[in-house]
DNA sequence: ATTTGACTTAGAATTATTCTAATTCAGTAT
DNA sequence: ATACTGAATTAGAATAATTCTAAGTCAAAT
C-alpha cells in the first residue's frame, strides 16, 4: 500500500474545496485507496480495503466519501447491468470492457475523434453532456492483470 | 389498447419455441405491452400496465415474463443508473438518450457504420458480442410525445 | 470557551429483484 | 376420457445494495 502523495492531496484538497466541501483523514483514504488498486472496486471493496488503513471507518462513511468524491468531479460512478455500483478516478474519456467470464471492468480508451463522431449520431433535438460506452464480451486469452 | 396481431403473435411462438419455452396467455399480454407502448417501461410501469388487460396476473409472473422474453431475444433490457431495469422492444442497433429532467429514455438510431467503428477501438485482446451507448443530457426545447 | 455547521457513525429503512413452495395448467401417455 | 409430467403462475418471504435517521464528534470561527 502507497499513502497519497502530496500531489494527489493537493488535487483532492482542491476539489472539495471546489465543490464547498471539506478534506478530511477519511476521505483522503478513501480517495488513496481508489487510485492505488484502479480495478474498480465496488463500495463493499472499497470498505474492505479502506478498512485495512483505517480500521474504524463505518460503511455509511465509505458510502459518503464515495458520493463526496463523485460530486467533486475527481471519482466517476460505472454502473453496469444493475451489479453493484464500481468506482473510477481516471478522468480521461474512455470506455469499459465488461468480462463475462470473471465480471472484471477494464479501461478502453477512445481516441479524441471517436468522441467527436459519437456525438454526431445524436439528432438535433438531443443535447449530451455525457456519453457511456460499455463493451460486453470476453477475453481473448487470460489477461493476468 | 391494440391486442397482439397474429404477425406478433407468430414471432412471439417461434422465438419462445426456439429457446425451449411455451407461449402462454400472460406472456403474450406482456410482450404486447411492450409493443404497444415503446416507453421503456420499468417492470412496475409493465405490471400496472399489464394487469388493466388481465388483472389476475401477478408480479412475480411479469418479472418471470419479462426474463422469458429477454432470454428468447425479443426483448432488451435497458439499465441506467442503478435505476430500475427498463424493457425495450426494439431489435435494431440503436443507443438511448436519457433525460435528466423528465428521466425519460429515448430510442436513438446508430448507422451501421459507427457500430462497425466501434469496434475498431477494442484492443485486439478482446472481443465484444455486445455494445452499450448511452448518452445523458437534455432535449433542446421539449418533446412532446 | 462556545457556537456553528459539517462530518462520521451504527443501525434502521427502503426498494428492486429474486427465491420458495404451493398451486394450476397444458400436453402426453395411458 | 383420465392420470401423469413438467412447465408456468402465484403470493409472499427473502435478499442485498443503497439511503436515511438521529445521535455523536470534530474543526474552524467567533
Amino acid at each position: 500500500m502507497r499513502l497519497l502523495g502530496q500531489e494527489d492531496k493537493e488535487t483532492l484538497a482542491m476539489a472539495l474545496d471546489h465543490s464547498g466541501q471539506r478534506a478530511t483523514p477519511q476521505r483522503e483514504t478513501v480517495f488513496g485507496v481508489l487510485l492505488d488498486q484502479r480495478d474498480h472496486p465496488t463500495a463493499d471493496e472499497v470498505y474492505a480495503r479502506t478498512k485495512s488503513r483505517m480500521p474504524t471507518i463505518s460503511m455509511a462513511t465509505v458510502y459518503n466519501c464515495l458520493e463526496t468524491l463523485v460530486s467533486s468531479g475527481l471519482v466517476k460512478q460505472v454502473n453496469i447491468e444493475r451489479e453493484p455500483t464500481r468506482y473510477c478516478p481516471n478522468l480521461a474519456p474512455h470506455a469499459h470492457f465488461h468480462c463475462r467470464d470473471t465480471g472484471r471492468v477494464y479501461d478502453v480508451p477512445v481516441p479524441e475523434g471517436m468522441m467527436k463522431d459519437l456525438a454526431k449520431v445524436l439528432p438535433g433535438e438531443y443535447s449530451a453532456d455525457s456519453v457511456e460506452l460499455v463493451f460486453r464480451g470476453h477475453l481473448a486469452k487470460e489477461k493476468t492483470k
